[in-house]
DNA sequence: TGCAAATAGTAAATTATTTCACAAACTTTT
DNA sequence: AAAAGTTTGTGAAATAATTTACTATTTGCA
């Protein structure tokens, strides 16, 4: 696989095709062309093309991509395939539980290991037959789990605190839920989903 | 205010100014530097001054930015300030009911009006003080409610038929929290929160 | 087999975004 | 009141991402 520089956008590009790739792979098409792919994500064939040729030769002129294999190369790219993926969710409010049994995880090799809250009333009791942990044990726990990825979806004033903790035990891929900017070190691989900025930004375009 | 096109990234770290804004505007802070708030949310001074100088000069040289003042223009900015907008989350499901008492929807004049779902045995019930409508009936309930912006937490396979069915009443603005790319009018604005897009993208780059 | 149609791959052009660098404006100090 | 020190706003330069345009393949059919 490629040390080249991926754009951001392309990799955000890469998950969609390989969506869209395993639902027409589903109804046995065996060849998609760029055109049909990039309608099928919202972009245009010449995009898909390009991201594509950041990796390798998919297709073949004339034909298009055959479907099976590129969702295969798509999924490998990715790092999901047959690959398990240890999350731990630190937080279990209302998003945090409703993350701990979100379909979505499993089904594409991500699994929660552990669950985590600072709250003396949560601890203990369990979520999807997980124990919920103190999170002043997260080092203890990301080692004994084998962490890969932690979720943050404690309240904002929390955000930061828990996010270095994490780091400093080791892990190097957040997905930050609160409504808060994490600033963690270079080298760290961090994710918001912010939905403040997402309606804010729905907002700023609705009054033009 | 502009007409010019205003880059997306400067809309989404408008949002984050806004937001670091707010926080040192509680601590009674006065003036802050593009310096300084190009750090609270991790970008540069250079970006801040190349963002804000999009709409206006909010500052002064040797001083830096008014924080109260820069706050208030940027919630305008982004109408956000007392203005109030009408969301229907559709979906009541795990994610859709987290949503429907998410505090930070109140807090920035986001209201959830009317809660929709398209099974029989949640019709009826009620979530947070609103009804649960049959989606069936969506035109009718955007129209009644006056609803702004539709949030889109439906499974995977009915979110683009709710998605048009909400354009076809006139919508336009979506949120969706589907694993599908939705395909609608250009003039329709549209942002995905993706958890399995961004879940995705982490491990892309933690194999490499 | 040969020819028309379709489509991938890619270099170059274009467009968009970020960063640089510096003059002008303002503050603070002496 | 002048000098020194900050920090903004902004054109220009640099960088990044997308789109265009064209070549070369491959298929499918006569």
């Amino acid at each position: 696989m490629d040390r080249k520089n991926i754009p951001r956008a392309t990799v955000r590009r890469l998950s969609l095709y390989c969506r869209y790739l395993a639902e027409i792979r589903e109804q046995d098409i065996e060849y998609v062309s760029s055109r049909e792919l990039g309608g099928g994500i919202g972009t245009n064939a010449a995009q898909v093309r390009k991201d594509l040729s950041f990796f390798d030769r998919f297709g073949t002129p004339g034909r298009g991509y055959p479907v099976g294999f590129l969702h295969q190369r798509l999924e490998q790219i990715l790092g999901i395939d047959g690959r398990r993926w240890q999350v731990a969710i630190i937080g279990v409010g209302r998003l945090g539980s409703a993350l701990v049994d979100y379909g979505g995880f499993l089904k594409h090799g991500f699994h929660v290991v552990a669950v985590l809250d600072s709250d003396k009333k949560k601890i203990g009791q369990t979520v999807k037959s997980l124990t919920i942990e103190d999170v002043a044990d997260l080092k203890a726990v990301i080692e004994r789990s084998r962490v890969d990825i932690v979720v943050v979806a404690v309240p904002a004033e929390f955000a930061q605190r828990v996010a270095t903790q994490a780091v400093d035990a080791g892990i190097r891929a957040v997905l930050n839920f609160a409504p808060a900017t994490l600033i963690l070190p270079e080298e760290v691989n961090l994710r918001h989903v912010d939905l403040a900025v997402a309606m804010e930004s729905l907002s700023f375009h609705l009054i033009r």
